[in-house]
DNA sequence: TGTGACATATAAGTCTGACTTTTTGTCCCC
DNA sequence: GGGGACAAAAAGTCAGACTTATATGTCACA
């Protein structure tokens, strides 16, 4: 991914993270420094340093005399890349797989929107090449090359739709996807519907037609929320 | 806000954050700890943790033999709260009030949607609490009290709706309507019209009416991209 | 002149131990 | 039983020595 397990604080947090995310110590649960130290095997410092980057994405809080108390899954940073990629990683990833499902339903449809009008002709042309290599790979259990280009589809949508905070989607988004193909039930060719719904949207943006890729986009993350049994009405 | 400048290395990011995603080190800029710490006064051990928080953001990369760099903007964790406020209280403010506004016109409106499905019966009656609290203050400049009302009204929608995802956001919901009345152009009293759009979304939500919650959520979420010139076709 | 191996300097990374500060629980006394 | 002083516990801070990785410069050799 990233660039994970850097230096021995990396590696406690690579520990610690999925644990607490996968709520192995409840909300409350109270851990003290010196012995996560002992328990890993390095210095306070390192310790102290993987306590402050958990203390800042909201997964513990660390006040004196008490020790470094778990938050309720209510108040983390679920934002955090580092965060959302441990909790895909451990029990939670179907809660999570469905929570981001839900905000992909929101913003894709307005970022492919913001696509239309604000879409650079090299992006339109990315994009484009991505929506072919779609097609191309649609057929045959090719399902890791079409991967590639549904992923590389999202992002250049999510760039392009010139809103930072929709920019830094696009791995999420990705991390989604690729959860659907290679740990959900996806073992026949992607739905011909789905993949002709890419295409039309590459053209509306192509053609600056806002209205029509964000109807198209929304008709795409219907299907995404059917396929998890998210259903409305 | 939440609990800041809590020990030393949270003062120093204090200082430190806010000047980075002011731009005041552009990308690429290389810091050394050791000067940060004399700079700040503060030990080496206090610094590095300091260091390691601004790495979990993103906003640095601290590489051996070289130092601390700042990194791009277009890698900054966007979604962190702390990068959110520091973005708000200097230079990018206004940048950060549009980008932020444009994901409340993603999000709200599926975020009303899902309410008027999963909302209990006491979010119900907070919801129409905030929207009468809304009415009382709407007129004879009590600007500071409807505030405070539409603040709980959207915060109030995005828990009901059931996502965690939409959940976390209402504090940067928040922000954004704090920032508006407190410092962009808002001498007035609000306009009648969105009030009564906050009526009647708390009425569909009541009655499970999940279509017309999201249409009128969305008309006020146009609204509120209107004030900021964010206009489509 | 270019290219590779090697040496060197540099800045982060790590560890340790001593000390400080804050908070909480307890116990004594009124 | 309540209130205040005291003690213990855990995080917080600091200083210094040492280790490790790595960018860069140097020099020999082709």
């Amino acid at each position: 991914m990233t660039t994970p397990g850097r230096g021995l604080h990396g590696h406690v947090l690579d520990s610690l993270g999925p644990a607490i995310t996968a709520g192995e110590y409840p909300p409350g649960s109270v851990l003290r420094t010196d012995e996560l130290a002992q328990r890993f095997d390095v210095s306070r410092s390192v310790m102290r340093e993987a306590v402050r980057v958990l203390e800042s994405m909201r997964l513990v809080e660390s006040r004196r005399r008490v020790g470094v108390t778990v938050r309720p899954k209510a108040e983390w940073n679920v934002y955090d890349p580092q965060v959302i990629r441990w909790r895909l990683a451990g029990a939670d990833r179907p809660h999570q797989l469905r929570s981001l499902t839900v905000l992909r339903s929101a913003v894709e449809p307005v970022a492919a929107g913001l696509a239309a009008r604000h879409a650079s002709a090299a992006q339109c042309a990315e994009l484009t090449e991505c929506a072919i290599g779609m097609v191309a790979n649609s057929r045959g259990h090719k399902l890791e090359e079409y991967l590639v280009h549904d992923m590389a589809f999202h992002r250049v949508i999510l760039v392009a739709s010139g809103n930072e905070m929709f920019a830094r989607l696009g791995d999420v988004v990705a991390e989604v996807l690729a959860g659907r193909t290679h740990h959900e039930v996806m073992f026949e060719d992607p739905d011909p519907a789905a993949v002709t719904l890419h295409v039309q949207v590459a053209e509306a943006v192509r053609e600056g037609d806002a209205a029509r890729a964000e109807k198209l986009t929304r008709e795409i993350t219907v299907g995404a929320l059917q396929e998890l049994d998210i259903l409305a009405s």
